[in-house]
RNA sequence: GGCAACGUAGCUCAGUGGUUAGAGCGGGCGCUUCAUAAGCGCUAGGUCGUAGGUUCAAAUCCUAUCGUUGCCA
């Protein structure tokens, strides 16, 4: 059966370049689980853009001296670049500076207003007199309440990581000009979150198959009751609020944002598909739809996004699944991109293939933890497993049999042992599609790499090396199974390892690409000359790549 | 301060009530040579953050506490 498959991913800020652990909290387990779906038969719709907007887009701007257009076109052109070379497969990576995605999110609004989902409120707000307008929270800055810190933010003290309002500061300043804020009542909307409660309560009830981490703490929020939260904020730079007389206000991003899931499959099917109509086959209840996302984002997807569909379409699917993953750690530190401590994705890229840090980041997922990326692993993992585990049984194998069979598949008839394995290759893909469908998307890797061992160990056991200058026909229904396990690795890998499978299909004779081949093993033809292979992956220098790696992020690139 | 997740071998992580707690890497020993000196086998190493409790039985459940992380105030 068919389903169709909403990959929803979140939509990276636009005010910094892409990092690993942008790539291991989100982007690369979706990936793994869009092809996945793919090469099962199903109809995936995969889709996200860059977040334009936001206040920390207009202070760097601002600090650059340049507008926030250039600042995210700029992270735009990275973005895309990152996906290019790491093989995400994206059907649609648009941004939110779409017309297509700012009328769609004003009609949310406008239907929300119509509907009473919205009210005004008025909040104590800070106003520069000199800039005559109101200041972002962030734009303020002064000392903190809490820890006496004296560059506390106006929502957040960075030293001590308490949240602020910006009435909270002590001696508050603008970072702009210095001036001192006064503080204005304002008027701003508020949208009805706390009406979706119950109903929120509602749908969560049948989804004890999320992750705890997801499910817990949005119980727990739950439990404590939903806040009504703004909607609009005074900024110049945004999607307009379509309300007469609030043409100098903009949609809050937390609101707008999320609907780019919706707005990012209409331009889909309006711009790339060609078929307007065609975004609805994901967006209907016999659907599903999978968020990923990082631990800080969960409430978004969990809470206001369920709500906002809730109270926009009644129709519209709800989340599927949110597999949430942890954070990555670099080096026993936490990816910073103001303090420069990350291995960005595009000059990773320009040292190093893109399969082995996808294995990488892939083996060490934070599934359920956070977990650390240390280049002495990267470069053992990619040696010992990569090179030495899978890279080196397909190696040996097929020139064993370039070498002793001329490339050719030999016609054997299969022996009871060799059976035993051919039933593991089948095995391991049941047994790693179900982990694939659960998003356990470590345990699907670890099971590709049984299979390797399984076959390693097959190799020495049958000694095809001795068998050959004694018994040929032996040595010969060694190589016709190794190559029935090694076409089960080509696809147990595929997800993972989208450019080595390719390659390896290749090795085996195939022509085309490896996902049309569907999740199943496909027995060698006999008589079949394969091309010569080269070795799937490359042999790093450990040594090296540590002194040159360390020397680079002492240097902050 | 509230909510939530996590804390298990040198390292990275599995393991949610039941025999002597597991894997991969790293260490030690041995075998093998088809292969990118890759592969296979054996072995050492842990009072499962701490303290209580429930149970015939706990890494696994409960309580407290410490630590790390995220969200919220």
């Amino acid at each position: 059966m068919t389903d169709h498959i909403l990959v929803a991913v979140a939509w990276p800020y636009a005010n910094g370049p892409l990092h690993l652990g942008h790539i291991a909290g989100a982007y690369l387990p979706a990936d793994i689980f869009a092809r996945y779906n793919r090469i099962i038969g199903n109809k995936v719709l995969m889709v996200s853009g860059s977040d334009s907007h936001g206040t920390p887009i207009t202070i760097r701007a601002d600090a650059e001296n340049t507008t926030p257009e250039k600042i995210f076109s700029r992270y735009h052109k990275d973005f895309q670049e990152s996906w290019k070379g790491l093989n995400i497969s994206w059907d649609l990576f648009t941004t939110t500076d779409t017309e297509n995605h700012h009328e769609i999110s004003q009609r949310f609004f406008t239907n929300f207003f119509n509907n009473d989902l919205l009210y005004e409120a008025t909040a104590s707000l800070p106003y520069s007199i000199k800039e005559k307008r109101y200041l972002p929270d962030r734009y303020i800055v002064g000392t903190c309440p809490n820890c006496d810190s004296e560059n506390a933010r106006g929502d957040q003290c960075e030293d001590c990581g308490r949240t602020l309002d910006p009435q909270d500061l002590i001696n508050p300043r603008s970072i702009t000009d210095g001036s001192v804020p006064e503080f204005r009542e304002r008027t701003h909307f508020m949208f009805r979150l706390s009406k979706f409660e119950n109903d929120l309560k509602e749908w969560l009830k049948d989804k004890e198959f999320w992750r705890p981490n997801v499910l817990n703490q949005t119980n727990g929020l739950l439990e404590q009751g939903l806040k009504d939260r703004a909607i609009t904020r005074d900024l110049s730079w945004g999607i307009k609020v379509p309300v007469d007389g609030w043409e100098d206000r903009r949609i809050y991003v937390w609101f707008e944002a999320v609907i780019g899931y919706l707005s990012a499959s209409i331009e889909w099917a309006k711009e790339i598909a060609k078929e307007p109509d065609k975004w609805k086959d994901w967006w209907n209840k016999d659907s599903k739809s999978y968020y990923f996302i990082g631990k800080d984002n969960i409430p978004f997807h969990t809470i206001i996004w369920p709500a906002m569909l809730m109270g926009y379409d009644e129709d519209l699917p709800l989340p599927h699944n949110v597999p949430s993953n942890e954070f990555l750690n670099l080096e026993s530190g936490q990816f910073s991109t103001s303090r420069n401590w990350a291995v960005w994705v595009t000059d990773y890229l320009s040292r190093y293939d893109a399969d082995p840090l996808r294995y990488v980041l892939s083996a060490t997922m934070p599934e359920t933890s956070d977990s650390e990326f240390t280049w002495r692993d990267f470069v053992r993992r990619n040696n010992n497993e990569l090179v030495g585990t899978y890279g080196n049984l397909v190696h040996r194998t097929l020139t064993f049999l370039q070498n002793n069979f001329d490339g050719v598949v030999p016609d054997v008839e299969i022996q009871e042992s060799s059976n035993k394995l051919i039933e593991e290759s089948n095995k391991a893909l049941i047994t790693s599609g179900e982990y694939l469908s659960s998003c356990d998307f470590r345990a699907s890797l670890r099971t590709a790499m049984d299979l390797c061992q399984k076959g390693n160990k097959f190799l020495d056991e049958r000694e095809p090396w001795k068998a050959i200058k004694e018994d040929k026909n032996h040595a010969a229904e060694t190589m016709f199974t190794m190559l029935t396990v090694i076409s089960a690795l080509k696809i147990l890998f595929y997800p993972f390892l989208p450019e080595s499978s390719q390659n390896l299909h290749g090795y085996l004779g195939e022509t085309g690409l490896v996902e049309s081949n569907g999740w199943e093993l496909n027995t060698p033809v006999s008589g079949n000359k394969l091309p010569k292979p080269k070795p799937l992956f490359k042999k790093l220098d450990e040594e090296k790549v540590i002194l040159d790696e360390t020397q680079r992020m002492n240097k902050g690139n």
